[in-house]
RNA sequence: GUGUCCAUAGCUCAGUUGGUUAGAGCGCCAGAUUGUGGCUCUGGAGGUCGUGGGUUCGAAACCCAUUGGACACCCCA
């Protein structure tokens, strides 16, 4: 039989076929780029965020989200048209009416415009404000790079003050501290100007280059239009000799940036905080003035930054607020964990389960249903498999959630008002009445362990 | 956007210079053990060899395309 001729020949019954999926691995899998976030990783997701919002919640900031998109413009404007973040990497498309949306590569610039819609400049300033946001960059796939990725972030506005950079980047150090990898990682700092002097510097290196442009690579020359101060950062040999007697940015800076990033430095000495002062350090977001600094991981090749941030004084204006300085971080919690699992970092789970009820026959089902749910709304964390048949099966599925607890209730124990509660580390058991069980179950879990909801507490994820 | 490598069972991987019925370990299911998990033993299920095309008497293997993955560049978190 010839099915595959049949298959490929035009077939008039088959002419349309549904290649919807056709190619792809599995029947469906996710796009590029992107991915499930399975319940082992949801354990760093949730103990990163309980870090973050404790610590934040500490030095007064407040939690703000903003859209998952925004028009287009927002980012445009603020992020810098010539940088790859918005001439490739965006996510764009247009909406019923022909307005142009992106999903947020980023969150600074919507908190600057929601600072403005809301007329934050009448809050107390400075305003403190933290997200945990999922972001989106059409980008290769790499290690610790996605297309969707997770982002907390937080942003001081209304302030311009040495101490308040040094106060950002503590909290910043503070998190990395709790999440046990401060150590692995290095601060790099940098002072970049505000506009005017950059554009001067930028104007100088062009000159500079001008003319010796057939020792600089194609990438380079692309830089040399689009930002010169990169070139500075080029790995190219030729190009990294002709840097040596290029004009210093030391000579362009303000005397006024000087000695703020000089006061910078010096808190961050008293406060502790190890850093690098590295004057290629480039920020590739066009909004950045003054303070810019990433935390690395030396050693590993390469600069892979784990987080970062810097002062933006003039974004605000640049999106029609008035005249406003500001700073922020923001941090990928995937390159985060990336961080934690190489140095074997540890996350508590808070979904392991304290007793398993496992059942033989209606009656003892009967019982079983209001036992559960009794054991649940004391702060017990029960499951019970009320459809499996075999007991032996049952505690096999207990072992299998590492219960440490099983309680059995067969028809003899049904009939005597008793349950058999199992140590299942132990191998022991015992049975008791079965007005007794519940709290026979907290003592042996210890009152202290239980995992309370109690809905009139206001805080909840 | 550029480059390099990769794709075989749920997972980790074997599969000889192209050769007839594609294997292992782990995991899963069942039994040994009809009211007791883990350990052991026995058996079982599970594969369009990512997808499409080509070369060939014959393709998991060779070629092309495509989808996805890993890594580096670029850039960034």
């Amino acid at each position: 039989m010839s099915t595959d001729e049949q298959k490929n020949s035009n077939n008039p019954v088959t002419e349309e076929d549904d290649s919807e999926d056709a190619g792809l691995n599995p029947p469906f899998q996710t796009p590029k780029g992107v991915h499930d976030i399975l319940p082992v990783d949801q354990d760093f997701y949730t103990y990163i965020k309980k870090i973050v919002r404790h610590r934040c919640r500490q030095a007064g900031f407040r939690r703000i989200s903003t859209p998952i998109f925004e028009f287009t413009e927002v980012f445009k404007r603020s992020v810098g048209e010539a940088t790859d973040i918005v001439s490739k990497e965006m996510y764009t498309f247009e909406d019923k009416k022909g307005r142009s949306l992106t999903l947020k590569p980023e969150s600074t610039a919507a908190i600057c415009r929601s600072y403005i819609q809301n007329g934050m400049q009448n809050w107390p300033q400075p305003v403190e404000l933290y997200y945990i946001e999922p972001h989106f960059r059409y980008e290769r796939p790499q290690a610790g790079r996605y297309r969707q990725f997770f982002q907390f972030g937080f942003e001081v506005i209304g302030e311009s003050d040495p101490s308040l950079d040094a106060q950002a980047i503590l909290l910043a150090y503070r998190i990395y501290q709790d999440l046990g990898i401060a150590d692995t990682l290095r601060l790099q700092i940098n002072n970049i100007g505000d506009l005017p002097s950059r554009k001067i510097y930028a104007d100088a290196l062009r000159d500079y280059y001008y003319g010796k442009e057939r020792y600089l690579s194609e990438e380079d020359k692309v830089r040399l239009v689009k930002n010169p101060l990169r070139i500075l950062d080029s790995k190219n040999e030729d190009t990294i000799i002709l840097n040596q007697s290029a004009p210093k940015f030391k000579d362009f800076i303000s005397k006024e940036s000087q000695s703020y990033h000089e006061e910078v430095l010096e808190y961050l000495t008293d406060l502790g905080i190890n850093f690098t002062s590295n004057d290629t350090l480039v920020r590739g977001l066009d909004y950045y003035s003054q303070t810019v600094f990433e935390f690395w991981d030396e050693k590993r090749g390469g600069q892979n930054s784990v987080g970062g941030g810097g002062r933006y004084d003039g974004l605000i204006e640049l999106l029609g607020g008035v005249p406003t300085p500001a700073i922020g971080f923001a941090m990928g919690l995937e390159r985060v964990i990336a961080q934690m699992k190489r140095n074997k970092v540890r996350v508590p789970s808070k979904d392991d389960l304290h007793v398993f009820v496992a059942q033989l026959g209606r009656e003892a089902k009967k019982i079983c249903l209001p036992l559960i749910n009794e054991l649940r709304e004391r702060g017990v964390k029960t499951m019970g498999a009320l459809g499996k048949g075999a007991i032996k099966n049952q505690l096999k599925i207990a072992d299998r959630f590492k219960a440490p607890f099983c309680i059995l209730i067969g028809l003899t124990e049904v009939r005597e008002g008793t349950a058999i509660i199992r140590d299942m580390t132990l191998g022991t058991q015992s049975t008791v009445k079965m007005s007794r069980v519940v709290e026979e179950v907290i003592k042996r879990i210890g009152q202290k362990n239980l995992d309370f909801y109690n809905p009139k507490d206001p805080v909840n994820e």
